[in-house]
DNA sequence: CCCTGGCTATAACGCCCGTCATAGTCTAGC
DNA sequence: GCTAGACTATGACGGGCGTTATAGCCAGGG
């Protein structure tokens, strides 16, 4: 039985997925994910055969997933609700931790690929940002934005709220994250008019 | 006599800059930051005897001095060549090394602090962002834009890039820049025309 | 000519890393 | 009860880390 009542595998990839948005891939250890998940350090390599990389790739999918969850609800209501969901969700992660986590995503993004191939977590990253501006986009269109439009005011959602969040936990505070809204909120308004 | 013909200080933290913008500043290490500037390990503790800490500071700041004296020049011809200089900066930085590199102001913002205070270099970082966004802030009030319009906008656009920037690495594309970058432009044009 | 001070060379300190191997424990099903 | 297979415990492997210490080089000024 395990010591919490969840299964330990997927409380493993959920801690993963909370430290490297505060240290980054590179600088959180294998031992640190098990202990902080309360799991054996064996059991990571039980679960996650290919050691880091595979666990880096599945807690990315996971955060996106959980993410792309959120958003394909609050999008039922149209793309102003979901772009505040998606707002609200991140300045959540910041605010709650003390402006010390953000979105793993981003940290697995910014990896430097070995000059051999491209590695699966990255992969999933660039999927995942896919994923969001796909949902977005598809939710534009749908209420009235040009095909193209869409698709460009979607990536500039998805960036512009990666980039504020690493902002707002640089300068400790949400202000980055209040202007980023408002700007964002009055292009989707304008975007979804006609 | 110094190997090449700038003085070790100097490229030693412009290397410092190029590393941190690929791996991240926790997966560089000070011996490689020595090797990559062609100079000793121990010179860097010679110039640098806060260590790492101080490296990553004035890279930090280095970077930012770099894009603020482009931004600068450039925006003498108004906002949009402004946004212009700086997108294409970006853009050539990610294209020429092959969607290796990134923005190191972003990767030591996304680096968890310690729990005791501030390390400078999250303070440098935080500066940076700052200050380009008051350099494009200002020059967009100069052209008609009103205050909390053009602060907002600075602020959308600095984010908007470094996140745009990271997901072109995800995904090997600039297609994301490209997207984003015509979205700001016509954010810049509405918001000067008046 | 020597000496001072900026720079380099080298080695060591203790620590943590990703990964693997091996042996042990526990539980579910027969 | 017993056996198979899922999980855990433990320890080792080679290697890289940040940092410090110490001794050496070598130009320039007196």
């Amino acid at each position: 039985m395990t010591r919490s009542g969840k299964p330990s595998r997927e409380r493993i990839v959920a801690g993963a997925a909370d430290m490297i948005s505060r240290r980054g891939l590179s600088a959180t250890s294998i031992r640190e994910m098990a202990k902080h998940a309360e799991a054996p350090l064996g059991s990571t390599y039980h679960y996650f055969p290919e050691g880091k990389q595979q666990l880096a790739t599945e807690a990315v999918r996971f955060t996106g997933e959980w993410v792309a969850r959120s958003l394909r609800k609050e999008l039922e209501a149209g793309p102003a609700a979901g772009l505040s969901a998606f707002l609200d969700l991140w300045r959540g992660i910041v605010v709650e931790s003390d402006f010390h986590a953000g979105c793993p995503v981003l940290a697995v993004a910014i990896e430097e690929p070995p000059a051999d191939g491209v590695p699966p977590a990255l992969v999933a990253a660039a999927e995942v940002f896919e994923q969001w501006e796909a949902l977005l986009a598809a939710s534009l269109r749908e209420h009235g934005a040009e095909s193209e439009q869409a698709s460009q005011l979607a990536t500039l959602v998805v960036a512009a709220v990666e980039g504020t969040v690493a902002m707002c936990r640089a300068k400790r505070s949400t202000q980055p994250l209040d202007r980023t809204a408002e700007q964002l909120q009055a292009l989707i308004a304008a975007a979804t008019r006609r």
